[in-house]
DNA sequence: GATAGTACTTTCCTAAAGGAAAGTAGAATT
DNA sequence: AATTCTACTTTCCTTTAGGAAAGTACTATC
């Protein structure tokens, strides 16, 4: 038999941790998501909300998240044209992965600053 | 008054979000810390674990997780020398992200094959 | 001295992400 | 005709991530 030390299979998490990863990765996609989700719904209070994104990344960003149905784009035709941007309902499916992030992120600042 | 239309805030979520990406960006560092999770502790097994990621990926990323405190590497001193890896106990707290990253990766792919 | 085994490193390359600064479009108001 | 407003787009550039293929270092065994 060709018995070779074998490594421990992982698949089984690692395919799916991917998927998610494939979807919400990058700097600014998550970070977008929090700020139309606590309000922000107009193009230029979602750029005033997330220090140092540029106009261009925000654009492509919200491309990115209306094609994985994440948020809806609505023109509402006042004057001047104006642009609403909504959270879909999946996107409130990432609000377990969002606090998991949160409560890491706070604790982990703890952990760097006593050392 | 100055009275403007004013965004919401939601730095207080945002900032550590971030803080947390910085730490696990990218496409091989949660894999990796689940493949040694799961007591993958050699350079190879933990590359054939991995499917795509090339050497070099992975000693940049086994490297970057060393700095960050989340894993440790022992050099075993036997002929042919051998190292093993393994999770800190700080990278036990990543737990919950990985479980929230992989449910919702199950979960998505269901609601796109559904489509 | 050659070979094998483990854990990488090196070189060279492409693609994607990110950023600064300025410009544009379309309609209403002055 | 010029200005204002919102929501972007465009250009140009630098940085980072990722990948393929081959090579290296060390030591023990044959």
């Amino acid at each position: 038999m060709a018995q070779k030390k074998m490594h421990c299979d992982c698949l089984a998490t690692i395919k799916p941790v991917r998927d998610t990863l494939d979807v919400i990765n990058g700097k600014w996609k998550l970070p977008i998501i929090i700020s139309i989700g606590v309000g922000n719904d107009r193009f230029t209070d979602i750029q005033e909300s997330i220090p140092g994104i540029t106009p261009k990344v925000l654009a492509k960003e919200l491309k990115d998240l209306e094609q994985h149905k994440l948020i809806l784009r609505t023109v509402i035709d006042e004057y001047p044209v104006k642009i609403s941007y909504q959270l879909e309902p999946y996107a409130d499916t990432l609000t377990p992965i969002i606090y998991a992030l949160k409560d890491w992120g706070l604790n982990h600042r703890k952990v760097v600053t006593a050392e």
